[in-house]
DNA sequence: CATGAATGAGACTTCATTCAT
DNA sequence: TATGAATGAAGTCTCATTCAT
């Protein structure tokens, strides 16, 4: 009663939301949205459970939140680097794909797609959000770089989006597995992103360059 | 319609287990393992709660037979396809695609990799059985048609799991996108399966063949 | 269809309430009335789950079979050596719980005793009965012998249904620790049994005998 | 009566863990474990089903708890007693059983001898405890006041934990009976406890005494 | 704002009992 | 008679959510 309001507790006032946020998304990529509790995910950002729910009304709207909170504008850096890059076409589309691991496959918040992709059947308003904030953006990102390319003369002329997920492919395949196997004590086969990663660009790119090196 | 009208008290001991498998794989691929309740699957085999346990002694056990099920010997019939097939072996590549698309990607077996991916780290079991069961097939199966055509002269000396891999990721980025957003009733770019593929793999062989084209 | 019947079913038949019986015994008295499951009784007569059924309607009424079956008349056979002994008045008691010991207290149908102690709030009818079938004669029984102590000067003038209870303690005490603790591999006191009612029923003996020796 | 009349959600997390004991010891005496339901031994507390679980995370925790609760320190009270007495071993015993009887056998606290006699092969780790607890101990303060009796030349040089145990049967008889037959409407022997007890004690003291009165 | 004790709907699972064969 | 597949009521336990403090 007569202890003074504790200091914590004030400072970290502004800064919880980003601490509910990335507990939880650590629980749901390591768990999965129905195996994660909401008291472990109170505890891990160290709060208690009620306060979870001054913040988001539900699992639901917290589930909403971290994949909102870490995915929108996710696509943007990308098409600023597709618009001011000067070098050639093919050293774009490496540059993209090692930026986008270490900025985002290689970190938590890749392990969200895992995720989405398992559970945006139920939850349907994610969908669109999810399609309109990422996946429509990062194709029209991708298409615009290899638009660049033909434009300048340096890709054969294909179909936009057909060559935007060819090189979708192989970075969501890396994603997943690192979200899944990856983190599973299993003897399997070894796949060095970076190496892999930059494997697949090169034989893509070799598939779409006016001459084949 | 042809089956006599008896409904309370089937013996069906011998089509009982298949009957389970098929709806709770129906119902893990859309909802998930843990948003599916073990009532539903039974109602949806045409039997009560209980009838279920008498073939699977949990949910987990349920789960891990439907993958078993519907994934073992799945890779076998590929392997079958290389070592019998006679022509080029960039159509072997394609007839693998076309053939794995229509046999398992778009059924429902093909969800199982969603759900997979999305629990492993939560069974951690499964992560070997599924990695020694599929993965690993797979990728030897898909090893083993590259270096045919390696052999032939047909394609570049490259790294067999590299390539291996690089011919997987756009058939595991179109499955995930069938069982997940592809299910979902959202405006976004249309994927049509037969022809992304075809695309996808065109880009690789150009890839990944001596001559380009 | 073209089997004979079988001649085990043929035989078995008019023995197969005993067998029944004998199983429930068994596993009533080591796991209690909750924990048996009427499977396993069946399954340990030989007999299937339906078969259990066509002998007793309810496992209720199994367990009250099995009590009564074991129970019924028990006395009778003491109060027979009563009648016709013709030592001492000591050696009959001495007699009389030798033979309780070795033909019932130290068989499973000894354990019965336990379940039903621990049962009978839960079956009302059965306290009646267990009163009238057992209680009562064994009290009569005992005080019987008592009084013929007594009558022959043998004994002090006690009140006999006190003595007769005093009795009881001893075998009471050694049956239900023989089918609890003395089932448990734990390391406790040693109770010889055996040992342990003479040394009982002699300081008992001592105390009610005019003479003390 | 007194209470503040607030019914719903009350907090008192430090007089739940006593009242649940309580409840629990209740209705396991009254109908055993295996039939005593959680969700009663929570309404009979006055809260919740899953406030049960907050306090004991199983229902067999619960019976252990109710058994260590109540049986813990019981005897050791007993062996003060026997430590500071100070008039003639005869008048010990005697005051030892009457002060059991009113204290612990006449309690609900009593009735838990018939649960855990009754369940005891379901538990293992259960007899080990009890053993140590309960068991052991009781026999040692008993063995320990008729070894008074005979280093003071008041009882016979007998073995001492032969006679330990022929003090505890007529208790461990009493204290079955009375939660058994004794809590149901039967028309059977009349029990007076505490009558029952002295008498029985007196012949046992007879049996033991130097001098037979 | 923050807490965490309390709630209760709902999930998984068991098993006594039934009944078509 | 005998079987054992099938049933479904009932029990244990979980956990998202609430709310008195």
């Amino acid at each position: 009663m007569l202890e003074p309001p504790t200091r914590t507790r004030q400072r970290r006032k502004e800064t919880r939301p980003q601490e509910l946020l990335d507990a939880a998304l650590a629980l749901f990529v390591e768990k999965g949205f129905a195996a994660t509790r909401s008291e472990e995910v109170a505890r891990r950002a160290g709060v208690s459970k009620g306060t979870l729910y001054l913040y988001y009304p539900s699992k639901e709207e917290l589930f909403k939140a971290v994949v909102r909170h870490n995915l929108s504008n996710l696509i943007a850096e990308g098409q600023g680097i597709v618009d001011s890059f000067e070098g050639t076409s093919a050293d774009l589309l490496r540059l993209l794909m090692r930026v986008w691991w270490q900025r985002f496959g290689a970190t938590p918040a890749g392990g969200i797609h895992k995720v989405v992709v398992a559970e945006v059947r139920n939850f349907p308003d994610l969908a669109q959000f999810y399609t309109d904030e990422v996946i429509l953006p990062a194709d029209q990102m991708l298409s615009s770089a290899v638009q660049r390319g033909i434009s300048r003369g340096e890709f054969r002329e294909l179909p936009l989006h057909d060559v935007a997920h060819a090189l979708m492919a192989p970075m969501i395949f890396m994603v997943l597995h690192h979200h899944s196997f990856g983190a599973c004590p299993v003897h399997g086969p070894e796949f060095d992103p970076q190496t892999m990663l930059d494997t697949q660009i090169d034989l893509i790119l070799r598939g779409i360059e006016r001459q084949a090196s």
